[in-house]
RNA sequence: GACUCGAUAGCUCAGCUGGUAGAGCAUAACACUUUUAAUGUUAGGGUCCUGGGUUCGAGCCCCAGUCGAGUCACCA
């Protein structure tokens, strides 16, 4: 492994820290007492409260100056100021602790626990006037010193998405802003999982690798189970489950579950994402439509200090219920000004050469209405919005309209121009449920390999009796994104899915000790001969020889290689 | 999948018709007892993403590739 000349600085630093007694990284926990943002939040109305208190964390950056230094501390809570000074550290003859381990062998990134009490600079910076320190953990990788100024500029700031995604510790150690959507994501799933508890409803976890890829329509990612002998898929979706619960007799369920899909990749997709899926017996998706908004209201309020409307780019976005509905049908007339009720295939393909909608052969009356939505209603919808009464072709999974049977009973919840739940009054008739499948099958034999395959023991389930049901999914990733104003899923998710890391190709330091030789000798074989194969193509005399030589005039401090040694690693 | 842009020191970035690489921060050394992006002086640090090509000579020009970002398409 080639160091930096920092690398090496540190790995030196480390040495000299157990020379002189000091273990870097001792196994023994470090009581803490305060944290950096109670002390900075309450010193100045208690201070008597601070006398006397300990903290650990990482050293974000130094500042010395003689006999005195400052040291920036960073814990999950903040960042505060230690004050470092000689004849406080070291008031004995011996400076050893203040002019060598804290002077010279702490670095920035390394965790330290301190002791003392807190006060105020003369410069107005509470601080704590450290006396004890100990090193809890010492860091060997620079960290990027990002700075900010008194102006609240940041310099230098870790930027390039690359690294801050692959090695997203950095980003949340040196970036600040980076931890608290992370911090608000759970706090919008916590808020969520409070409403749906408040009524009793259940969460539950159902089976990712699945024998059957169900309830959406994806590329499913594939994978074999050994003992069994069959592929398994990484579930695209949890409804048939959570359904075959209600089956069960389960009033309501949910789940925040992670889906797979095996699709491209963007701004807005991530391969494994999350879907938090509800259902919830004897209610139809009008029902589901004021539940969906009255808890999207809660959650909104509970992670943005109560206020319902959120800044998204330039767009004030209002949470507060009730959101519009509006059909698909009316909203394509509201958008297009034509009215497409009862229309067949041909006029719809007609309307969209006018409205300059892109088609082709393989779509259907479905895809076309989808089409037109899609291309010029969608991005319309800003506020919340409903958009219900979706054509029945796309909605295998879902009953039939009360009153238009061309139509289902469904609704999708538009935000910001995008959909961010989905939700039925779910099929629950089992011969109705079969032949949609079947017509699945047939998009299936079509060539559509998305389409939906025959889940048999579901409809062995729908068969026994499912209660009318209404479900509704929600994108934990998209709606995160909307609360936080990021727009890209990446911004949202701790580890996103990356092309894997390019792995240095060169020799490794273990092919040349395989071979037998010695590990004070490695650096040196390699330095002269990159690889096994150069070394190993040329007579075990000439490379014995030649090593020496090499030792001689580095005047290395080990034994000569003999010729014997030499030789034997060719065999 | 298509197009555009990017990859240079640990980090952020500069670089010139094509003539052996620079800055700030970080690092090392010295000075300094309350600093605020601490400061001052000095020093070290680079396979210029990879591989080919053109050229006397390539970080720069050409070709191919890798990785990333953005836009579009696809997908929900």
């Amino acid at each position: 492994m080639q160091l930096s000349e920092q690398e090496i600085q540190r790995r030196e630093a480390l040495q000299k820290l157990r020379d002189l007694g000091v273990e870097p990284y001792p196994a023994e926990g470090y009581e803490v007492t305060h944290y950096a943002e109670d002390i900075l939040k309450n010193f100045e109305t208690k201070p008597g409260d601070y006398e006397q208190v300990s903290l650990a964390g990482r050293i974000m950056s130094k500042r010395i100056m003689g006999k005195a230094g400052f040291t920036d501390l960073k814990d999950h809570t903040g960042r505060i100021q230690l004050y470092f000074n000689r004849d406080e550290i070291c008031p004995d003859e011996d400076k050893t602790l203040y002019n060598e381990v804290y002077k010279k062998l702490t670095d920035i990134g390394d965790f330290i626990g301190v002791e003392g009490s807190v006060f105020v600079t003369r410069m107005g910076e509470i601080s704590i006037a450290v006396k004890r320190f100990v090193f809890l953990s010492k860091s060997l990788r620079p960290l990027p010193v990002v700075k900010t100024d008194a102006d609240g500029n940041i310099h230098d700031a870790f930027t390039d998405p690359e690294q801050r995604y692959r090695q997203r510790y950095v980003d949340l150690v040196v970036n600040s802003g980076v931890k608290e959507t992370f911090l608000k994501r759970s706090r919008i799933i916590n808020s969520m999982r409070n409403y749906f508890n408040a009524f009793q409803y259940v969460e539950v976890e159902t089976p990712i690798l699945q024998p059957i890829p169900g309830g959406a329509a994806a590329r499913p990612f594939i994978t074999h189970h050994n003992a069994l002998d069959i592929p398994l898929y990484l579930r695209i979706a949890n409804e048939l489950y959570l359904k075959r619960l209600i089956v069960g007799g389960f009033d309501g369920v949910y789940e925040f579950a992670k889906d797979f899909r095996n699709e491209g990749m963007d701004r807005t997709h991530n391969p494994e994402f999350t879907v938090m899926e509800i259902y919830v017996a004897y209610k139809d998706y009008i029902w589901m439509m004021a539940f969906t908004e009255k808890m999207l209201e809660q959650v909104v309020k509970d992670v943005n200090n109560g206020d319902t409307v959120v800044q998204v780019g330039d767009k004030s976005i209002d949470f507060k219920a009730p959101f519009k509905r509006i059909s698909m049908l009316d909203a394509i007339k509201e958008h297009t000004g034509h009215d497409i009720t009862g229309m067949d295939e041909v006029e719809l393909r007609n309307l969209c050469r006018t409205l300059g909608v892109e088609t082709d052969e393989t779509m259907g009356k479905a895809k076309l209405i989808d089409e037109i939505f899609g291309e010029k209603c969608e991005k319309n919808y800003i506020q919340p919005t409903f958009i219900t009464d979706y054509p029945k072709e796309m909605s295998p999974l879902c009953k039939r309209h009360r009153s238009n049977p061309d139509l289902t009973e469904r609704f999708e919840l538009m935000i910001n121009g995008k959909e961010v739940a989905n939700a039925y009054t779910e099929l629950n008739d089992p011969i109705d449920q079969r032949e949609r499948f079947e017509e699945q099958l047939k998009l299936s034999e079509k060539g559509d390999d998305e389409a939906m395959f025959i889940d048999h023991d579901f409809l062995r389930a729908l068969e026994y009796g499912m209660p009318p049901t209404s479900g509704m999914g929600i994108g934990i990733d998209r709606l995160t994104m909307l609360l936080t104003n990021k727009s890209s899923i990446q911004e949202v998710l701790f580890f996103p899915q990356m092309r894997p890391e390019k792995v240095a190709t060169g020799p490794k330091p273990a092919d040349f000790i395989a071979l037998g030789i010695a590990e004070e000798w490695v650096t040196h074989v390699m330095k002269i001969y990159p690889s096994v194969e150069e070394l190993q193509a040329l007579k075990p005399t000439q490379v014995h020889q030649k090593l020496n030589g090499y030792r001689k005039k580095n005047k290395l401090e080990i034994a000569a290689l003999q010729l014997a040694d030499v030789e034997s690693w060719w065999s």
